[in-house]
RNA sequence: GCGGAAGUAGCUCAUUUGGUAGAGCGAUAGCCUUCCAAGCUAUAGGUGGCCGGUUCGAGCCCGGUCUUCCGCUCCA
């Protein structure tokens, strides 16, 4: 494991030096927590996106796609919990590390008070709470000499907000301005669309709606490069069902997304569920699919059951009616009527999904060449049809007319797919360069090429090559990415 | 967030106790070259993370700050 933990290291550096990620605002001495994709991490990660999109949305007749916006009404996070759950003032004991709830703290401590002083610590607490005083409630902890129930000690941190939730204000005059969110998650603004999709779609349950798009959160704590961020991508495809089939449904996303990642070239033994044990306030079946990263198994993949607890929470907080009309008949012959649809949801993480391709792509080889000198290189083993770029075009000298028939063989493929066009620098060199960011197939023109229309074919993975007819060239890299 | 360590060219690193920075690789341009990081020539690139202090003088000592790494903690 101690190798893999360096190895990740130059997984990292890996993805600075050729272009796939930067940390952001790396001029200003970089954002924590915060980062860019890069010229090949942008196109990687959109293949990745546009492949999860055509297999949500086009491989399946009754999921549609949508692209809610970032902003929302403030009271969806009201109704979806996140206002209550996500912003309290805390505090931490610099003795034993344990954070505290700043009201939960006082509270305990009050019990321990005879029953005047008690209220009167706690009316202190609630008005400076009230006015969001925080170095007031540090002050009344230090004036009580309140102590940590395992350090026992008065050695605390400040008195600090923790919001997971980024805010802004929506309207230019402050005054009357509203505190709005950036989306902690993507989910509400399918739920909040449900009725809208559901009657211009014409929908009818059991059918999903997937949507991409950014989520923001701002974590205490983020490392691990892009597997915690603080700005994130999420893809995420919400199912909605008859009430008391969710189990079912749920058992098959299970099944149905797991396969989806081996298809993108993830071995099935890196890959496992992991049941949630203790549930979320909103579901009644939760698990992981985890990912063996560099730095452990890790959740790639959330699939919960959400019960029918967002739309009945947005019904009531808007005051609309969120219900579904099911006219198929049950057992009894009847139709089954009006519902509040249960929620079967897949949410996995772009960027975690990136980390996992990019961590089982990073290859470093070591050989012996003919000579007996030893040879090596770092090849990024990238699935073709995912990766940035599928194919360099290579003269091999760049005068005797070869870069003219390489510059044909580019206008010709360049509709098609991603390449890449390369004539400086000796053939190994460019080799060398497109094993770094994962180009599957190589081409190069030499004089045979003029003789009898035939090119050299180098394949990323094995190194091999072998001459196919220029001709040809396109339909096998389509092939191969297909 | 807490504790510890680190920050010199794109990368890996030098610069012996304080005296205004070098190498290899890489990059760029050219020459040469018939298939796996070849060779030759030239060029670019650093107010030593940033701010302040001590000193005649700071990459080196001190303080702050930012970022990263390691351990702990927290979390979808």
């Amino acid at each position: 494991m101690a190798n893999e933990i360096n190895n990740f290291q130059e997984i990292i550096s890996h993805c600075k030096e050729y272009g796939f990620i930067f940390q952001s605002s790396e001029l200003y001495d970089g954002l924590s927590a915060v980062y860019d994709y890069g010229q090949m991490g942008a196109q990687l990660k959109k293949n990745l996106r546009d492949e999860w999109w055509k297999s949500m949305t086009q491989l399946h007749d009754n999921i549609v796609g949508i692209d809610a916006a970032i902003f929302m009404h403030p009271t969806v996070w009201k109704a979806s919990g996140h206002v209550d759950n996500f912003s309290d003032p805390m505090i931490d004991n610099k003795d034993s590390n344990k954070r505290y709830r700043v009201d939960h703290l006082i509270e305990a401590y009050s019990e321990t008070l005879d029953k005047t002083a008690g209220e009167a610590i706690l009316i202190e607490m609630d008005r400076l709470l009230a006015a969001d005083d925080l170095a007031g409630l540090k002050t009344l902890i230090d004036n009580n000499k309140i102590k940590c129930i395992i350090s026992k000690t008065c050695n605390w941190t400040d008195v600090r907000q923790f919001n997971l939730m980024f805010s802004t204000q929506i309207g230019s005059v402050a005054e009357e301005s509203d505190t709005i969110y950036l989306r902690p998650e993507t989910a509400q603004g399918i739920f909040v669309n449900f009725l809208n999709v559901q009657k211009t779609g014409r929908m009818k349950i059991p059918f999903g709606i997937a949507q991409t798009g950014k989520a923001f959160r701002n974590e205490i704590v983020a490392r691990q490069f892009i597997f915690r961020m603080r700005e994130f991508e999420q893809m995420e495809m919400q199912f909605f069902v008859r009430p008391g089939t969710q189990m079912e449904w749920y058992n098959f996303w299970k099944e149905t997304r797991k396969k989806w990642h081996e298809s993108i070239g993830i071995p099935a033994e890196k890959l496992r569920y992991h049941d949630h044990v203790k549930l979320a306030h909103y579901a009644d079946a939760a698990l992981d699919i985890e990912f063996e990263f560099p730095f452990g198994w890790k959740e790639l993949e959330g699939i919960h059951s959400r019960t029918d607890f967002d739309l009945t929470q947005h019904a009531t907080y808007s005051k609309k009616k969120i219900q579904y009309f099911d006219n198929d008949l049950n057992a009894e012959g009847k139709p089954y009527g009006n519902y509040t649809p249960f929620v079967v949801e897949t949410s996995v993480g772009l960027d975690r999904l990136f980390l996992t391709v990019i961590s089982l792509a990073y290859t470093e080889e070591k050989w012996n060449k003919e000579d007996g000198t030893e040879d090596s290189r770092v090849v990024m083993k990238i699935p073709a049809k995912i990766a940035p770029i599928k194919l360099a075009i290579l003269p091999l000298l760049k005068k005797d007319g070869l870069p003219e028939i390489a510059s044909q063989l580019m206008h010709d493929c360049k509709q098609q797919f991603h390449c890449f066009y390369e004539e400086k620098d000796a053939i190994g060199k460019r080799y060398r360069r497109m094993d770094a960011i994962g180009t599957p197939f190589c081409v190069t023109i030499d004089h045979q090429t003029k003789e009898d229309n035939t090119v050299t074919i180098r394949y990323r993975d094995t190194m091999l090559q072998e001459r196919i007819n220029f001709a040809d060239v396109k339909n096998l890299v389509i092939n191969a990415c297909s």
